[in-house]
DNA sequence: GAGACTCTAGCACGCTCGTGCTAGATTCGT
DNA sequence: ACGAATCTAGCACGAGCGTGCTAGAGTCTC
């Protein structure tokens, strides 16, 4: 019916209608059938822009890591350090649909790892991604450059972080999340030094 | 061919067999077959202890949930609170293959529930009782009866042993676990010590 | 207009899946 | 010894799976 589709935007609704499937009906419903009935095309038409499933997959995967990355970047700035990085933080938890749906595919990718290889190492990237970003924001905090005690501080943030986003996904159907910011604000003075009181 | 075989150790070898296939090959890869395959015996023995699919992943998932609750329960004593408090924390983290299966499973019924309502509950369970746990440590080591600070320890808590514990199955490799635990360890003794209220 | 290219549509193959079903082997209660 | 209960073994069915393949509709280039 058609020709010369923009073959980039086809990639990211296929891949959207990936993150659906998952979202909906699980990671082992996700299939070239379903994604393509998710996105209203033939398997044909999705297999002539990703030949195989793992493609697929992939491309999912790395589009999801790809998006959160932006979107930290694109924080805009705070006059405090603590609000500033709080900032950046908020968008690591499921707190909105894009970012619940960002953390269900991350748990499917952690889940399915053992059956596709390719995925681990994307897993990982988004993995060391995440703890590079804490770590700069612990020496913004700090404001000193990274030492042991640093890193540990960083690593300390990135387990609240992981950990709190999953108690958020679970405890979905409750509505305040504001529990979880405020410990993470608290850890965050508490990086940045003893002088900064909570707002 | 035998008769009157113990049903009870039946049904745990094949939650095993489950965890097993679910660690090798991922989630989507436990189907009655493999499962079958993994204990060493026909379908038709399988399904005669489960009659269907569901039966199986429920009672895998259950007899998890209990093992670990049970594991916990049979920790040992010690004379410091925050060291008891750190031999049951470190029963939550995967640092030896049992616990780790535990985890993977864990998280591979997170990643399931859209798919298999019936998992959800226990997943809830599961996650009420670890925060249950954190709770009840938390007034062990302050020493007193819960309050919103102390719920907010707990929580702070629950959130950490959580983050860790993915932290730990992804970082497979590295032998040293000592940075997590020290991470705990440091965290239960700022509970059991002078409470600073940040309200 | 004609041919080349791109995309849609879908058939077909071999596989695995869950599950209903039967038949045979083994052991127990009597 | 014998019927009954229990367990093993496996066939069969319809469904869904990934993927190779072809046919045709639409659009671009010449």
């Amino acid at each position: 019916m058609a020709r010369t589709i923009d073959r980039d935007a086809r990639k990211v609704e296929l891949a959207e209608a990936v993150w659906q499937v998952i979202i909906d009906k699980g990671i082992s419903a996700v299939s070239v059938r379903t994604v393509a009935q998710q996105a209203g095309v033939v398997v044909g038409s999705l297999r002539h822009v990703f030949p195989t499933r793992a493609e697929l997959l992939v491309f999912s995967a790395e589009l999801m890591v790809q998006r959160a990355t932006e979107r930290v970047r694109a924080a805009p700035g705070y006059p405090s350090k603590v609000e500033h990085a709080l900032e950046i933080v908020k968008h690591f938890l499921p707190l909105e649909p894009d970012t619940r749906a960002e953390l269900e595919v991350n748990i499917a990718l952690i889940a399915e790892s053992p059956a596709l290889p390719e995925l681990t190492s994307i897993r990982d990237h988004a993995y060391r991604g995440l703890g590079d970003a804490c770590l700069q924001i612990a020496e913004m905090l700090a404001g000193r450059p990274r030492d042991p005690a640093l890193v540990r501080s960083a690593r300390r943030l990135h387990a609240l972080i992981d950990g709190l986003a999953i108690h958020l996904l679970i405890e979905a159907s409750e509505r305040d999340n504001v529990w979880a910011i405020e410990i993470l604000q608290e850890e965050l003075v508490r990086i940045g030094g003893t002088e900064q009181s909570v707002h």
